[in-house]
DNA sequence: AATCATGATGGAATCGTTTCCATGAACATG
DNA sequence: CATGTTCATGGAAACGATTCCATCATGATT
């Protein structure tokens, strides 16, 4: 049953050619048509397949596509990950995926197996900073970062959803609503995120009323409830994740804050269960699978001018979890 | 920048021995501890690692696991590639991701692909029946099966959850609360599930209550619409996945139906959204991290003797969306 | 002391492909 | 007719690792 698989040697001996002619045959070189048709009828007769590994080994380069994210259980960065594979699918080239927990160091070994695979192409979400992505470089792979940027590389290509202007609508609508004390929490590595929120709240501001957790649900839920007990003065917050968001709506419903009556809410990246919370959440969705698409597209056009950044919008979609600020909340 | 990168030859060169001492040294052979010592020592300031590609074609197999989902959007998926992502990082293996839309087609188009790849082993959840997994067969390629088992191919090692015993506790359940018109929403590939719900429902089985979607969003909300349209009179149904679920109760929203009041739902799969949503759905939940990180196991122990499969319990869990029958719905 | 066993070691073959280069044929141009 | 050009073709050299095998030194046994 375990037969060896077929070379192209065997190829070559069945058409009574060279491998060199097999091999330029079969990768679109120069050929007579009649030695063309027979080494094509042959190769197809022995269902014959170039292996890739011996392929790589003289190309000094493995095909593929490395995916580094933080966390495949996010739909979020499934649906960016759903992207790449659609992208890489058409391009008939494997993709690699690990995840790092948003973990420096599980990143960095992340990216030393991809190097040891011989990966040359790398899409990542990342967590390190400049430091974790020395190898990369010197390596000479290319990498595009998706959603977030690993600190000071600017110099790397990237594929971001407008964060800035997401955040300024959202915060916008809710002090048009007139609220006035806007809470903002946040995860790991979104320092683009939270930067924009302070410069869209100007002067109201309050730098007890920003919150951040680490990648996990308990850790998100500790922040939301943590943020609600101490601060019942708050009347609105915005989430910036869909796990941020989840431990909002659980913590809120724990200490029995209504929403929106008690408590408005805005969570960043719309999921599908938003439409099925009670109330409906409104969101800021960002284009996730896009991303995933364009990061693809961009890591693949290696040679070409690839240009620094391609910006990606998002839209605030009103449902039913802002109101109008209502009482204050009393302290309890 | 682009400097060559270090090769087992300028290991040896360094260390002034063969290339055979380092492969030995470094792959845990024999060698004397003084030569041990300093190989050791030059690979480590020349920071060498050894090239998968080399190691591949010399042992005819690359590392590597082939992991086959249909959708990683959907979380059971994503979160079964976490708990193979899980196991394989502790392996140093890579994972190859693909995708398969529950589309033969597409399945065997990815099975290629891995082949090329010259991966040696598989965890999927198959879409395609025997003949689709043919030349992973022919290959010899280590499979294992997760979740279901295709068609006619019994002699793959898989990692199931009990869905048997998981529809017969739920149906068990609302039978006790009094129902008797009770639906199924079914999913591609669960004949299992299927069968199981035929046998718990006994003589109360209705082939009309009985509907099957494709694996898409709108295929699963039209297929929940139309049966609640079309038999008013069915007061409970098992939604057997997440997105049915998803749709179920965002139908019986449109129609005005109040659950459970008017309808009472278990979903099979238990996701975080679940207790988001309102009223609290309740759910069969499926272990499928864990179904994920056996898979791997499995594949990667592959020469041992590996039983034949491994079954993983389901449980119920209890929240609001099911109620004792209510007055049948009257027709519109 | 001669022989044998043991163990460290390096050279060379091997894996399957691509690609460089030489060869030879066919043909065109002087 | 001689020379140059084009083109198809196949042999052989890479690529970077592992591993077989021969070699040599050392220590043990007869």
């Amino acid at each position: 049953m375990n037969m060896r698989r077929t070379t192209i040697k065997d190829v070559a001996e069945a058409a009574r050619v060279g491998v060199a002619t097999v091999s330029r045959v079969l990768s679109g070189g120069s050929a007579s048509p009649e030695t063309r048709e027979r080494v094509l009828t042959v190769a197809a007769q022995l269902d014959y397949r170039p292996s890739a590994l011996g392929r790589n080994l003289r190309q000094q380069r493995s095909g593929g596509i490395g995916l580094l994210l933080p966390d495949i259980t996010d739909t979020f960065y499934a649906r960016l990950a759903d992207g790449v594979l659609a992208c890489a699918r058409s391009a008939g080239e494997p993709v690699i995926l690990s995840t790092t927990g948003d973990d420096e160091e599980r990143e960095a070994e992340a990216i030393g197996m991809l190097l040891e695979q011989g990966v040359d192409r790398v899409i990542a979400v990342p967590s390190g900073d400049a430091e974790t992505w020395i190898p990369t470089l010197r390596a000479g792979l290319t990498t595009v970062f998706a959603h977030r940027i690993a600190a000071g590389r600017d110099d790397v290509p990237s594929v971001l959803a407008d964060d800035r202007a997401g955040v300024r609508t959202a915060v916008d609508y809710l002090t048009g609503l007139g609220h006035r004390r806007i809470a903002y929490l946040g995860g790991p590595g979104q320092q683009q995120r939270l930067a924009a929120f302070r410069q869209a709240l100007g002067d109201l501001v309050d730098e007890e009323l920003i919150v951040l957790a680490r990648g996990t649900r308990d850790s998100a839920y500790a922040a939301a409830a943590g943020l609600f007990q101490h601060r019942p003065d708050l009347t609105a917050v915005l989430a910036g994740g869909n796990l941020l968001g989840e431990a909002a709506v659980l913590a809120a419903r724990e200490l029995d804050l209504r929403v929106p009556k008690d408590l408005s809410l805005i969570m960043f990246d719309d999921v599908p269960w938003a439409e099925l919370c009670s109330p409906p959440l409104t969101v800021i969705s960002q284009p996730a699978r896009d991303i995933g698409y364009r990061a693809a597209e961009l890591v693949l056009r290696a040679g070409g001018r690839r240009p620094r950044g391609v910006s990606l919008p998002t839209e605030l979609i009103v449902r039913g979890s802002c109101g109008p600020r209502g009482t204050s909340r009393s302290p309890r």
